[in-house]
DNA sequence: TGTAGTTTGTTCATGGTTGAACTAATATGT
DNA sequence: ACATATTAGTTCAACCATGAACAAACTACA
């Protein structure tokens, strides 16, 4: 039978994925409220830098690479179109698909965002070397890759 | 003038740091969906995790611990309360404080849950050595201490 | 004592996220 | 070609979390 005196407290494994989520969770909390003051919010900022990256994005692509549903990116994108920073234009050749495009005013907004994102990013990563730091990046491929297969 | 071109993409800690928010996320979404047939969900395992570990705690510190409203742990209690999975008993000195504790049920169901948890950040952990997992637990420990002194 | 300030927990309005049901457009298979 | 299945995006109702405003209980200090 199961005891809870034995469990998962002395499991190193578990103990340091708390840690995980324990700092992950700090890191979003600040990051929030430095973005603040951009008017600008965590998931919006997400959208902007996958649209920065490939242009043209379908909605469906956007929302499975911020893991969340499409109806949540429909909900989204207007805040983000009526403010000018990006454009929807329905797909040519598929009529279903409407095409996401940052605006001039997109870009810079993203540029502003980013600058405090990074430099918190450093900040907090500055806690580790360098070499740390990549090893984390590569776990966690490892796990996120993992988890895809299923 | 800040350029896109070469802002973050480029910055080995940035998307490192990209790389733990992604596998985070699909851990946590694993997570939700193994712990469904249980009928609990993560917050709750939370809460139950933290009774089990202080017994006797205040609704405003289990709130501290979670990174959570106060409000929201609330609004949590009374389905774990009417499942019979914990007691809420008014503290005798201080008559504002209302003190946790598990039930018997309670401890069932948090021993069930936790099995599947573990098996799951071991089946996540099995991709890194003992001494990676550990060395990530230390850097997120530093990194979570370096926020909290703010 | 008594009065001002703090702390605990609750209520409530708000905004965010989700998944199921739906429409329109496209793909597939016979 | 035509019926069936799949896919992209939208709508909607339900659920969750949050923070401000509040009442009750406690503390501090004159």
């Amino acid at each position: 039978m199961n005891k809870l005196q034995d469990l998962p407290w002395d499991n190193p494994r578990f103990k340091n994925w708390i840690a995980v989520i324990r700092a992950e969770k700090a890191i979003v909390r600040e990051l929030s409220k430095s973005l603040a003051p951009l008017g600008i919010k965590l998931v919006q900022l997400d959208i902007l830098m996958n649209l920065h990256r490939h242009p043209g994005m379908s909605q469906h692509e956007l929302a499975r690479k911020l893991l969340v549903g499409r109806s949540n990116i429909t909900m989204l994108l207007p805040q983000l179109e009526t403010q000018g920073l990006l454009l929807r234009e329905g797909d040519t050749k598929d009529k279903r698909v409407i095409r996401l495009y940052l605006t001039a005013d997109g870009e810079a907004l993203l540029t502003e965002a980013l600058a405090i994102y990074t430099a918190l990013i450093d900040r907090v990563m500055a806690q580790s070397t360098p070499a740390e730091c990549d090893a984390l990046g590569e776990q966690m491929h490892r796990i996120a890759d993992m988890l895809k297969e299923e």
